[in-house]
DNA sequence: TTGTAGGCGTTATCAT
DNA sequence: ATGATAACGCCTACAA
């Protein structure tokens, strides 16, 4: 007893001058600052904080009274160094500021935050640069795993994970195929669905504004497309496929060029809702009506698109989906579980007013 | 040099049999490694690896090649433990999927990006009880900062602030008064504006269409819409002012109670964006043509803005700047400056085509 | 039921 | 210029 008393004032006397020389920087309250109030050992405290099932309940409800008064915090940097897992993960985003790209993060968050892990949120502004910078930060940070979206290298990631050792998820990114882990909208049958209602509206010239050439989201939802075409016998006419860049401004061009032709399309289907929102724009402004004079699709279902004029026929991706459905697979492959099905999602038409009935004799 | 030897093998045997029982368990290549392989204390590679002065360029070099084929990525949370700084800020919003929050978060994350900082984001849905979680367990992250977007219990953080002893800054919070650091929007002046605007153009009718009451924001709005009336002196009517949500289905429903009127408005200024849809959908439906018949005047400058039915003309909020001035403060607070004003951050009115002079003779 | 000791991967302060 | 050593705050055998 003697002796274990002077061992702690000569401990006490140690850490006081020689360990904390700067008073100043107070830091949090400890396990050993706990540990003293209580005056039991440190490893006393540890196991009455985690609810160990050999401390007295005495103790353990004292210590853990003291720890509440203290307002303790248990480092979570602390614990991730010995028991090397963070609980955190990191996801990669094109931007946030996007708004499918927000909502799927929103869908990730939730699911993180239900399961006691916690979100490094980062954007690459889609230059493959970044996009390595940023995970090689979250590899220095040690997240237990990693979701990225919309990303259009995920081959870069193909060595990443074997280096990192940590699973990676990948939503609705350029090319699936490489990669084991991913989630991705069902594009192909999205648009044919999408093409298949203007065809049973009578449409028979439907134009495709796609994204860039090359990108695989446009490659599959103008190969739905086709698809359409083909299965109603159609012809298909390759003036009515253009390719946009996935923004409005560029839409409005397109569309006045198509509109031009000798003989314009009565309907178009567009790669994206932001698309669509330009191609309304211009037809508003050659005066033309909706759908009467011309019927219009996007692909997304924004939030936007139940308010444009009018509201928008597109198809839905379940973002918020998407963002819980990546997690859920993280969370399994973290656990030890060793899943390697892509999961694919099914999208959704949602008619609205921009699309109806072909007007024989609209011109 | 045989001892040195020797104490060198005593050592490896020591931690690859005792230290590394589970070999299973690979963790990354850690600084020991690298010693290791180079045949330097691992200090040595430390410094080496923090381009210390003290170091030889020949083996420096040499370090760093070999840290460099083996993939060696510095653990950030060992360093956080023994630097006591995580180079981590934690960002609390309402919802990543609203899209004003989704701006400010992205101006947030871009200036991290630039000074070496990452960042950890949590939805709080509003609920003061999850945002009370959200920020204990950036407690135990041991961030080295706090940014909290469009919080309503700004007061929360006041205990919070002493207790962690972490810088935080609110944006566009309800309760700024009782908050040191701050950026907020000039909701006064940007209403001010948008009031004269509509008188101006000769209204003398306008209604409000506010958030819920009580609301910070919404008390400031609604006064610039009055002093702008005082200023001018034109009469206030009270039934032209009315609460809504700040969404857009309640705007629809009062706004109809609004044309309901014996003398109806012929001009509604919305409290924000959303609620501005709402009322020009629910006029469109009542056949009205906006500007000609009623002007509408929205507040945030959402990207759907220029998009409706006419363009609205709205209040711009500069959102992704006020992230990055908000992270500049908490830079700067991080650095151990004491700056103590609130940032305020002028709004601009941007005049579309929603509204329009009054017509006399309109019904 | 509780205490002791060692280690997680760094940085930093001593020595040498 | 380099090496040994002690933290940082926590977890976890192993001892008592």
């Amino acid at each position: 007893m003697f002796s274990a008393l002077q061992t702690c004032a000569k401990h006490n006397m140690a850490s006081d001058s020689v360990n904390r020389p700067t008073s100043s920087v107070n830091r949090p309250t400890s396990i050993k600052d706990i540990a003293r109030k209580a005056n039991v050992s440190f490893s006393t405290v540890s196991r009455a904080l985690q609810n160990s099932p050999l401390i007295s309940r005495r103790t353990a409800e004292k210590i853990q009274r003291i720890a509440r008064d203290s307002g303790y915090r248990a480092s979570a940097v602390a614990r991730g160094l010995v028991t090397q897992k963070t609980k955190t993960i990191g996801v990669v985003v094109t931007s946030i500021a996007d708004p499918f790209v927000s909502e799927v993060v929103d869908g990730i968050e939730e699911c993180c935050n239900d399961h006691g892990y916690s979100v490094f949120l980062a954007n690459s502004n889609a230059d493959p640069d970044r996009e390595r910078k940023v995970v090689q930060s979250f590899a220095e940070r040690r997240v237990d795993g990693i979701v990225v979206t919309s990303s259009r290298v995920g081959a870069l990631y193909i060595p990443l994970l074997s280096e990192m050792r940590v699973p990676i998820v990948l939503v609705n990114n350029q090319h699936p195929g490489e990669f084991v882990h991913s989630v991705m909208i069902e594009n192909v049958q999205g648009s044919r669905d999408a093409t298949n209602h203007l065809i049973q509206l009578g449409h028979r010239r439907i134009a495709y504004v796609g994204d860039r050439f090359g990108h695989q989201s446009d490659t599959e939802r103008f190969s739905g497309y086709r698809q359409a075409l083909d299965s109603a016998a159609l012809p298909f006419f390759p003036e009515l496929v253009v390719h946009g860049d996935g923004k409005s401004e560029k839409a409005i061009a397109i569309t006045e060029a198509l509109l031009r032709l000798k003989e314009p399309p009565t309907a178009i289907f567009c790669y994206n809702d932001m698309t669509a929102l330009g191609v309304l724009r211009s037809l508003h402004a050659q005066g033309l009506r909706i759908p009467a004079d011309i019927s219009v699709v996007g692909f997304d279902d924004l939030f936007i698109a139940s308010y444009t004029d009018p509201p928008l026929t597109t198809v839905r991706q379940p973002r918020k989906r998407m963002g819980l459905l990546a997690m859920g697979s993280l969370l399994q492959l973290m656990g030890g579980q060793n899943l390697s099905q892509a999961i694919t999602v099914a999208a959704e038409l949602v008619v609205r007013k921009s699309s109806g009935p072909l007007q024989k004799d609209r011109r």
